[in-house]
DNA sequence: TACCAATACTTGACCTATCAACTATTGACG
DNA sequence: CGTCAATAGTTGATAGGTCAAGTATTGGTA
């Protein structure tokens, strides 16, 4: 019996491992989910990339944060962030300045016009999380919590 | 106590819920998987995209398959795919034609080039399937498969 | 058989991503 | 102190992604 994955990628041959069936299904599904955010946000003007710099400003609140701090501190790995954050701080929903102490470093902060827009998007936020994992149940989202931890913590 | 993902993160306060954890961890752990494969055919000289689209095109075989129907097969939804044709064309990857039978159509064939390039891939690919997912044991594999099938089941 | 919406792409314009090379600044070491 | 590797970030060049508008071809319909 052919794989729900298998028949939707039209594919004649079964997978040669479960390894490579779960690999394709992860990425797969990821995309599905990315999109599904994208849709989230590209109203409000930014991409997904931008929402998750500005969650991360506001989480590290009035200090500000270190552009390559905030880069280590992405969800999906980003070796562009200086001009993530040019063109947010074009929007003005984030500044930027020197640090006195560190010179080289310069230091991101989310302006009130970023926090406006990030209330703005989590009131719906919770909603399309809900949403895109409609399909599972609080237990096997639990169960999905902790094989990619498992994945994860396999590399170091 | 805090998790595994708000640790990676650097993040003070916790998920607000089981989805939103889930849904950071699958985007995180989908991204590193994606790297591991890009890595993995890069000095080859093409992109995990392009990749997918030969293998694609190599399971259909002499007949060849027009563009959309290339597109609609892909892991990962991708609106350009007729410039990334374009490219693999360009290395001799692939060869398109005009269907004789519908001239709207352009059929896409895999070239010998476009084999034995697959070819060398897949002498190492199963060994990186193994190795991106070393974290999980057989029985977590498959429970990975049915949550992710679960996932996109559930968005029609 | 002439029209017309639908299909199957292609093209142009613009934005984003990626890598390597570069500049500025710091801290450690002789 | 002066040098020099290491750190922090920027910039340039180029590839790839994305959306909207355009072209060619078909199949149905009046």
């Amino acid at each position: 019996m052919p794989s729900a994955l298998q028949h939707e990628l039209r594919q004649r041959r079964p997978f040669q491992s479960a390894a490579h069936e779960a690999v394709v299904g992860l990425l797969r599904t990821a995309d599905l989910i990315r999109r599904q955010a994208a849709a989230l946000v590209e109203p409000h003007g930014i991409t997904i990339q931008q929402f998750n710099v500005l969650r991360i400003l506001r989480g590290a609140a009035d200090e500000g944060l270190p552009t390559l701090e905030v880069a280590e501190r992405m969800i999906e790995q980003t070796p562009g962030v200086t001009r993530l954050l040019d063109r947010l701080e074009v929007k003005e929903l984030v500044r930027r300045q020197r640090c006195p102490r560190d010179r080289r470093q310069h230091l991101c902060r989310i302006t009130g016009t970023g926090l406006a827009l990030l209330e703005k998007i989590d009131a719906v936020a919770p909603r399309a999380n809900e949403e895109s994992l409609k399909g599972l149940k609080q237990k096997d989202r639990v169960a999905l919590i902790r094989l990619m931890d498992a994945i994860r913590a396999a590399h170091q």
